[in-house]
DNA sequence: TCGTGTGAAGAACTTCACAGCT
DNA sequence: AGCTGTGAAGTTCTTCACACGA
């Protein structure tokens, strides 16, 4: 048994390199190259095997990638190779986008239930197939559906309120859309998606002339 | 003059420092220390008065930030003490979700236009006061309406087109929603958004069970 | 005494360069 | 000959620890 840290990044990439990977597929190519996907991706090609060497030997020295057998390796990694109980906690416009996505269910996320706590949006149905429940049922229906991830979609203001019910439910992992820092346990993973940080990324980036140099007078 | 290299890492944490500072002014608060947001944060304080060094001294030894004027600084860093005039390409839910959504105003983002290539909803409202578009008068209106900022939400299949187009109408950032890698010339800034990632990302967290350490028989 | 600002140390991550299969 | 897998080197980023000012 060998313990190995693996970085964050690394993780973060193995999901690019699978959703590159299908794009591949979809073309009706079979194998691939770190190379290939390196400039598919505008990463470097040693980064990209180095990050798979991580979790096992995947690849033909002098060959490259068989893409299906690449895909089902990195499925497994990331936890993929299995059904996901998803629920949409916040049913604004935000939740409502996410619930229309069709691409979460090609990849496992299964949307089971929604949650507003605003009653006329209790009982409609947010999407095909996709019924929204009322707050208070919170803990109910997800320990019924055994939802184990939720999508964090409701307003900041009460975003920990909520994240705290959520733990309660035994949820295992939070994708949190809201532009807050929520608390939780050590055992329940969050993953922050804040658009508006990305946003003030890019005009930094902008004003800052494109270069990642900072110019200060003395 | 002094030439630094900023970690890309800190403006990220930039732009939460703002997001948090906020926050302890609408609740009253006019001062705070490294410790106070750190504890908000869940970061290191070192970390911030690290990130803060880069570009300044903004506090007072032994007091802490105003934080007012911290946050005027930041503002300044990230270019967010001007407006930015910003379009949306791609009217579909997730579009109309962000065209609606009220925190970028208050930011400075402003919407000007929105684009769609769907004739029938080409002349509608898609929000307050923003008009959709015909994808054909991407170039035109642009240039009109001085857009420098677009948030790229169309189909990945017609993203790398789309953005070959908004790359001659001179825009200066793209803020990328598509499950895609977009390529654009040096100078034109692109921040990613993809919560597929961040999902997948979420199931690897929770199936290696929390641990960054992942175990692999010899 | 308290909290900032910052060199220096340390940790994390990336890239190189080349051995080893096919 | 071509491309992977990987220690080792290199780079970037984070944390420490303490001098300094309020």
């Amino acid at each position: 048994m060998k313990n190995i840290k693996i970085p964050k990044p690394t993780i973060k990439r193995l999901a690019m390199y699978y959703r590159c990977l299908e794009n591949k597929k979809a073309k009706g190519m079979q194998k691939t190259s770190s190379k290939e996907l390196a400039e598919s991706l505008e990463i470097k090609a040693s980064q990209i095997r180095k990050d798979l060497s991580y979790f096992g030997e995947f690849g033909k020295r002098g060959v490259g990638y068989d893409i299906d057998k690449l895909m089902d390796s990195i499925k497994t990694i990331l936890g993929l190779n299995k059904k996901w109980n998803v629920a949409i906690v916040g049913v604004g416009n935000l939740g409502s986008a996410i619930a229309n996505y069709t691409g979460l269910e090609k990849n496992g996320f299964i949307i089971k239930a929604a949650f507003d706590k605003n009653k006329s949006k209790v009982g409609t149905q947010i999407s095909a197939g996709i019924l929204v429940y009322d707050m208070d049922d919170l803990k109910k229906i997800c320990k019924e559906k055994n939802i184990e991830i939720a999508i964090l979609t409701v307003p900041a203001s009460v975003a920990q309120q909520v994240t705290d019910m959520l733990v309660e439910t035994g949820i295992k992992g939070i994708l949190n859309f809201t532009p807050t820092t929520i608390k939780t346990p050590e055992n329940i993973s969050v993953e922050d998606v804040d658009f508006t940080i990305s946003l003030k990324s890019l005009t930094y980036d902008i004003v800052s002339n494109n270069k990642d140099i900072y110019e200060l007078a003395e």
